[in-house]
DNA sequence: CGTCTATTTGAATGTACTCAAAAGCGGTGG
DNA sequence: CCACCGCTTTTGAGTACATTCAAATAGACG
């Protein structure tokens, strides 16, 4: 029985951006690791499970939404390659989380539960600020995002989601567009023929 | 000259419901804070300005806002008696503030900056913990809040302000409220009206 | 090719916005 | 103590933007 070698030098990447490790401290890291294969639709968490892992995205893209009292959708985050997802909250207090978490196209994901991390972190204290770091990066995207959420018009939200995410649109489907910016999809749909219609018309 | 004794007894209930410590530490700690006294109006911390400081609502009520670039405010959160506020982001980063904290009444506030709170981890280690609960609080509360946001009507929104700060709509100016709950002050003034005629009517 | 789902379009509705004016309230000074 | 000033809140009118529901079209996939 052959293991296919697993491909972990985006990741390595990643963090070495971050702080610097050593071969073998990165070995140690991937030791830890759990490859997971999502395909589409496949959810990596789901509202009212603990979530005590967070992934690493190496390829595919996800998006975080929770589900109203009136069973409507919000998509909270979309997640592509080279980010990190899950439920921060509830992955450090233990507690259920809202969200879920669900694969918009056939995903790898790289996984360390809570238990792993906090040997990595007793290990290699230098992983302790790289998570402080992620989490901290997590919490100001949030932030930022709202922001605009709440000064910029749904054209120009969709605007910055396009060049925050290029290319993305051809990937995902524009409900799950239409929810991360706060819209019906009826009202995305009208929006990108009205830009169509003025770009055809300044020409 | 006599110095008149601060009272820190609100705070040291504030911090034991959340870690233990002794009497020393406790001392410890409060020798390295600073009272400030705001008036209505004045200023915790003002956008571009780096937040190095967490500030202990011990007396008064704050907003945090921030400006967009029509000028407009959108308040992102309402700091009373027992609350912590300041930028996390700009306090552990060292990246300038995009927010205005600014007080809504007259304040008493017991402030840290990140040097002192630096040395206070390493002599009481457990108060990081206490700061970490205390930063994921803030993050956790900021999520739910803006998952609020989006599924819920202001009136809704309304009536979840007035339980979440029960008598504060007594303390601060109208308009602050409606920012809070992303609407203006003539629609808050409208959803108030509308409430009472259809409270008179159910009678 | 047919079925299922996503997207677009249409029409009517609603909610909140802007601008403008009036009313209310609180504090200051005569 | 009252009159006035400035600021906040309320009310009115018109408008913009996005929503809902329903139907038509387009796309994806077996």
């Amino acid at each position: 029985m052959t293991e296919s070698p697993i491909d972990f030098s985006q990741l390595k990447q990643h963090i070495l951006k971050r702080i610097e490790i050593t071969d073998e401290e990165f070995a140690q890291f991937t030791s830890m690791i759990k490859v997971i294969h999502l395909n589409k639709k496949e959810f990596f968490s789901q509202s009212g499970e603990i979530c005590d892992a967070q992934a690493y995205v190496n390829k595919g893209c996800l998006a975080t939404y929770y589900t109203d009292d009136k069973a409507h959708n919000h998509v909270i985050q979309i997640g592509v390659e080279d980010w990190w997802i899950g439920d921060v909250a509830s992955f450090l207090n233990g507690t259920p989380t809202r969200y879920n978490v669900e694969a918009l196209e056939e995903c790898e994901l790289f996984t360390i539960d809570a238990i792993s991390m906090e040997m990595i972190f007793e290990k290699i204290p230098r992983f302790e600020r790289f998570f402080r770091l992620l989490v901290q990066k997590a919490y100001a995207g949030f932030q930022q995002r709202v922001m605009e959420g709440m000064s910029k018009s749904a054209e120009e939200r969709y605007l910055d989601f396009m060049k925050k995410y290029p290319g993305l649109k051809r990937r995902v489907a524009q409900h799950y567009i239409a929810s991360y910016l706060g819209i019906s999809p009826e009202a995305l749909s009208r929006i990108k023929k009205s830009m169509i219609v003025r770009e055809r018309s300044s020409k």
